[in-house]
DNA sequence: CGAGGAATTGAGTAGGTTCAAGGCCGGTGG
DNA sequence: CCACCGGCCTTGAACCTACTCAATTCCTCG
């Protein structure tokens, strides 16, 4: 029931015709159904957009947390220096992707942030912050779902770092990869950008640059994946996502149960 | 600057004089200063506690989340099933702690829950879930920082599996029992109750239980650590730490910045 | 006292690391 | 236009940590 629920990967957009072209909105909509006066607050957002080039670090480990962030475009990851020079990255930040909203309940935070390519955000500021808390109740539970996304996405790494080896490693990250642009309407095929350098994947994935070099070589070989000068070919997908053990709605992508709205409803009101 | 701030473990509680007696009020006291009335309201809650017996499943993956719980005693887990018969252990649930709260907002979970020992929760009904909405913004402020610290841990989990070796992790999750139990007055010097086989330390670390049992016995020689009939003392709590690399206040207990209370009170006035 | 789970120990194996060298490719400067 | 440079990728060989399989002992509990 559980473990055999590997269906083929769905741009899933429930509630929504098509993506919006406004990545933030394209994927918060996935969550809830945004009102009019909801989106064209996150795209008045994205008006000011600040360019950071790559390799920049947005944050560092035990700063105190400072105002919040709306990736646009680009790719950004939190990641953890080892004390012996090593690192490991945590999760990523790609487009449409919020951070540093709840910071603010943190005295410091335990990782260090940086841009991975160029990377084009939307600072949010404590009145927007505000702003959104007493005026667009349903982008605050948006941002939850967000939160909680967040969180399984950090489950499933466990889960791979834990029991799985470098081949469902680096097949998990790719679905990643796919099933997180899709969610935002980029990557139509299942061709992708994937500006991560090998070490890079290696030390999102626990593993040394060497092996991650071997086992792409595998995958070429058996005619899995293409990757060259940045762009990633998933060919069959459905074996990529059985080895990766991946389910169906593992980013929770299917909105809300209809208990939660009720419930919703209870606690903020939305009109 | 960062790296160095490996000092001795302390039972940090900030505002608070001594642990209240009740762990869901001394949990949340570390975050946010609590009222009479929230407190009374939490002891309300824990007064008809659910008796559930060791191994019995409180949740299953794929399962529309339920109601809520919070630990009054005893000790649970998050995990994982494997296709290959495996499991990976995710997160532990501990006295103090809530869960199921937020999961109104996913259509179903992804990860089972099971009590490894004898365990009491507190069941949480919609009804007390509004209450505490409605009515008890400082416990919904500190239930928010549970959730960051949550994500938290799950983030040193991922350091953990990804760049350290064997004995770095169960160095890692002895110090993690350490100082979650002292964080609610539980296990006052260096000695606690772990519950936990072999096995399922194993399932924790992503090893086997023959390895872990090896790592023991290392510790062990090294007069790090004595461990027989489920009890746990850990000499050189220190070297633990050091090895584990864990650094101070990596719990986030140590309350919410200053201006973080200025904007909390902006969004939900407390009286 | 018996039974079954948990812990312990040994020996062989394998997946991934380490170290090291060489090749590719894009960018830069003469 | 070409030569050089540096980052990234690739490949080989030796090594090591942790796994596997299997047998034995220890505890705990009924």
């Amino acid at each position: 029931m559980k473990q055999s629920a590997h269906s083929t990967l769905e741009a899933t957009t429930p509630g929504r015709s098509r993506p919006s072209p406004n990545l933030l909105v394209a994927h918060l909509s996935h969550f809830v159904s945004l009102s009019k006066d909801d989106i064209s607050f996150l795209e008045t957002l994205c008006e000011k957009q600040e360019r950071v080039q790559k390799a920049v670090n947005l944050a560092e480990e035990g700063d105190a947390p400072s105002r919040g962030f709306a990736i646009c475009r680009g790719l950004a990851c939190r990641y953890r220096d080892m004390p012996d020079g090593r690192r490991q990255i945590l999760t990523f930040l790609m487009p449409g992707d919020f951070f540093g909203l709840h910071a603010f309940l943190m005295k410091s935070i335990d990782y260090s942030i940086i841009a991975m390519t160029p990377t084009r955000l939307a600072r949010i500021e404590q009145a927007q912050l505000i702003e959104i808390v007493e005026h667009h109740p349903r982008i605050v539970t948006a941002l939850w779902c967000h939160t909680m996304q967040e969180a399984a996405l950090l489950r499933e790494r466990v889960v791979r770092l834990g029991r799985g080896n470098a081949h469902i490693r680096v097949a998990y990250l790719f679905c990643e990869f796919l099933w997180r642009y899709r969610a935002v309407g980029l990557g139509e095929d299942d061709t992708l950008w994937m500006p991560l350098t090998q070490a890079e994947i290696a030390d999102t994935l626990g593993l040394t640059p060497v092996h991650v070099n071997r086992v792409l070589q595998d995958f070429r070989r058996d005619g899995v994946i293409t990757l060259a000068q940045r762009r990633l070919t998933l060919h069959r997908v459905d074996r990529l996502q059985e080895l990766a053990q991946l389910n169906q709605d593992y980013l929770h992508l299917t909105g809300i149960p209809r208990a939660g709205e009720r419930l919703l409803e209870r606690l903020a009101p939305s009109q």
